[in-house]
DNA sequence: GTGGTCTAGACCACC
DNA sequence: GTGGTCTAGACCACG
């Protein structure tokens, strides 16, 4: 498959946040590992049936953010400077969030705490 | 305190989209009971510093979908659950596959069992 | 007008760029004050001729950076920068807020303390 | 003018159901085909003087029935699945009502039953 | 330029 | 006092 991020135009949630999260959540499992090539901005928004110019912001916060590089003419490319901490920080938060969803939609099927 | 639901201003899940998941997870974990009145939606504004009309979207969400009930001029109450005994399988097996994505996901994040 | 920031539509560097020098430049001269509020996206990008997307751009940029604040639904302002010392206090009453919320969270999803 | 919804601001029915009836009203009689766009949300505000916020209540509603879909930045269309069984139903209660109505407002002007 | 979200604050209907 | 409706106008996300 190669990389199918999980996007869902229909929740509210911005598809920019959803495809950053989806990003960083294959970076920090290791499904995009360092020096990796991100799909083109373009690829990515044909791929996700989403617009380019969203593609692109996230790939500019993430530039921003030192999470992935940016090669003129290249190409966009998981970066290096990633410790241990952040990731396992990551792993948290997102264990956490999956919690979350999970008792709430848990709940969504009429299931009281148990 | 008594309700302090968790409302991130900064985040950008819209307010009312939290504000609703934080409500439907307090009756969930049962911290919010069958016939248990809600704030009212002015309270609930002032205490989490978000508009009022946002909190009355929320409680209008939530008794379009049948989880609370409002009395006008009285306030809004968690409502009691009716499930049809016919859905019941479903519910089931939508629970057992939100387990199972979610111990999938869980341990791709790394953890193990637990 | 008010506040004529001064754009060259015809000169190479982006728009977005000279909009941005403009505006730290109003600010650093006291053309704009601190909790000033900065005309609104709609408004400049009408008065400058440029799209209001630009101006978004350039607002989210300077937000980025703590130069100003928008509020939602209500518009951008002139953030005051925090000079460490004076503040220190507030700090600390953020600090034991965020801890306390911290903690909050994590009781909700059933973590005892430690 | 092509699409004149009849909108009574003076009428004490909450201009959100008296759209929605005709906007209802306009697809059960075919003035408005499927995947026919409606009207701009801030344009159809300005077409009845009343608020955009009013306008997009409304589509929300519709579109959370299912009646009409909305695709992000482009505009809103009238759906698909719509059964002539739906329509039919929906052309006899509006009936039904503008019979009432149309006796209803007679009477107020001092006919008697013809 | 589209719809979506949010704010502030008004007035209304109900109890 | 409660929730409901509406307005005017702000920024945001998306195409």
């Amino acid at each position: 498959m190669s990389l199918s991020f999980n996007i869902n135009t229909a929740h509210p949630t911005p598809l920019y946040h959803q495809l950053e999260r989806a990003i960083r959540f294959a970076i920090a499992t290791g499904k995009l590992a360092i020096g990796d090539q991100l799909p083109t901005v373009r690829q990515l928004a044909v791929d996700l049936r989403i617009n380019a110019n969203t593609v692109a912001k996230v790939y500019a916060e993430l530039e921003r953010e030192g999470v992935v590089e940016t090669r003129r003419g290249v190409g966009t490319f998981v970066k290096a400077r990633h410790f241990e901490a952040a990731r396992a920080k990551d792993r948290d938060r997102e264990l956490r969030e999956l919690e979350v969803r999970f008792l709430t939609e848990a709940s969504h099927l009429g299931f009281s705490a148990a």
